[in-house]
DNA sequence: CCAAAAGTGTTAACGCTACACCCATGT
DNA sequence: ACATGGGTGTAGCGTTAACACTTTTGG
């Protein structure tokens, strides 16, 4: 790399731009806000910003998402770096796209007054999206699928404690299909990702749940 | 995401650096240069240089790629943005990664003045690297594995026409691990990637082997 | 005729899929 | 007692992994 920094007439802003993904009734949701400003307006988008002169893209991520979720320490990872020239009608402006899983029992969001408006929808049902933001959204997605399969992500979209069937709707939700209950368990157990608590979820009127817990909250591959 | 262009006070550069891979006699191969001026000089690192104001990442990166090889519409993936604040001495700079595949049969190694030195590397024995670019070429070499599983990608390092034992072992110097014979064939047949040329390879004293070619020369997924 | 790489099938183990009934609780 | 979700096992199928000999050429 030649980066020998005389005098270059480069003048590219570099921002970042969360897809924050949580799962509510066994439904996958993504956290956008709404702009106040032209040229985008009243649309939505998703939360993110301009990088810090002295802060990594990783770190300009987790700023931005404690911002709007006052949620740190949860899984976040680098997706895709989008660099089309006019994706920013305001100047040149390339975006390094993160996306973060948040457990439903973590999150609150915060109102920002810099946005009219910050919410959670439902990823089947977007409104119409600033910038490329749709294209980001559907790269996330597919990553997600992906990593669901390969990997123990999915304990960064549940609660400490959980039932099996709280974990095969997380499942269900992000591959779009339904499973096999009894297979389901076996290939989690085989795993061995989570681990029995001993207590049980008295949740209406049937059979008590078997709690678990995750072993680890690291992520790790397993296939 | 805020992008309001109001007077900010950043100043990023940005860079692209090719992990450009080719496989030689059943080795893998990294291009690397050699630098000409402190503070890494006599280092060698990844090819690359700062993104011009009007183009895209993708475009910088084939740029280089062609600059450094002369070789154009070969395998190009974005791989990673790497971001750490002091990752360049010179200044703040970030740089996304790009991973490129060559066949053995196209390239020709430019002699860049800029350069004291261009050249293939054995990746499993490879010098002192500049920067973070170690670090990189790891990163790129897990993606070439997990593409190579996932994907019909063999096709970018290899000639247009190829026999059996040559596709094996691009496969084993990649995945450095030895395979069955007709294990291989049968699975590389299933997948439908390579169809029969009719010619046969005279490649010395033993029984000539059967020319295939790719069907298509677009990345697929083929798990 | 000898050396060298090409080409070819079968079997056993394993993993994945499909599928139906009883259990513990609240009302 | 009934409605609701929780929990369990097995058999068939397809996929993968292991394994050795014959063929064709050049020297």
């Amino acid at each position: 790399m030649a980066t020998t920094l005389k005098p270059v007439k480069q003048d590219i802003k570099v921002a970042v731009d969360n897809v924050i993904v949580t799962v509510k009734d066994g439904e996958l949701f993504v956290l956008l806000i709404q702009m106040s400003k032209s040229p985008y307006k009243g649309m939505w988008a998703l939360p993110g910003g301009l990088v810090e002169q002295k802060e990594t893209l990783e770190n300009a991520a987790g700023r931005f998402l404690k911002k709007q979720t006052s949620v740190s320490n949860v899984y976040l990872e680098q997706l895709y770096t989008f660099s089309d020239i006019s994706r920013d009608p305001a100047g040149r402006v390339i975006t390094c796209a993160y996306f973060a899983l948040v457990p439903p029992d973590k999150y609150e969001l915060q109102t920002n007054p810099k946005y009219a408006d910050a919410q959670w929808w439902n990823i089947k049902k977007l409104p119409a999206l600033a910038y490329d933001h749709e294209q980001i959204v559907k790269y996330g997605k597919k990553r997600l699928q992906w990593k669901l399969e390969y990997t123990n992500v999915a304990w960064s979209l549940l609660p400490k404690e959980f039932t099996m069937s709280d974990l095969q709707e997380v499942y269900e939700s992000i591959l779009g299909e339904s499973l096999d209950k009894r297979n389901f368990r076996k290939k989690i157990v085989e795993q061995k990702m989570i681990r029995p608590t001993g207590k049980k979820a008295m949740r209406g009127a049937h059979r008590p749940a078997e709690l678990f817990t995750f072993r680890s909250k690291v992520a790790k591959i397993i296939a």
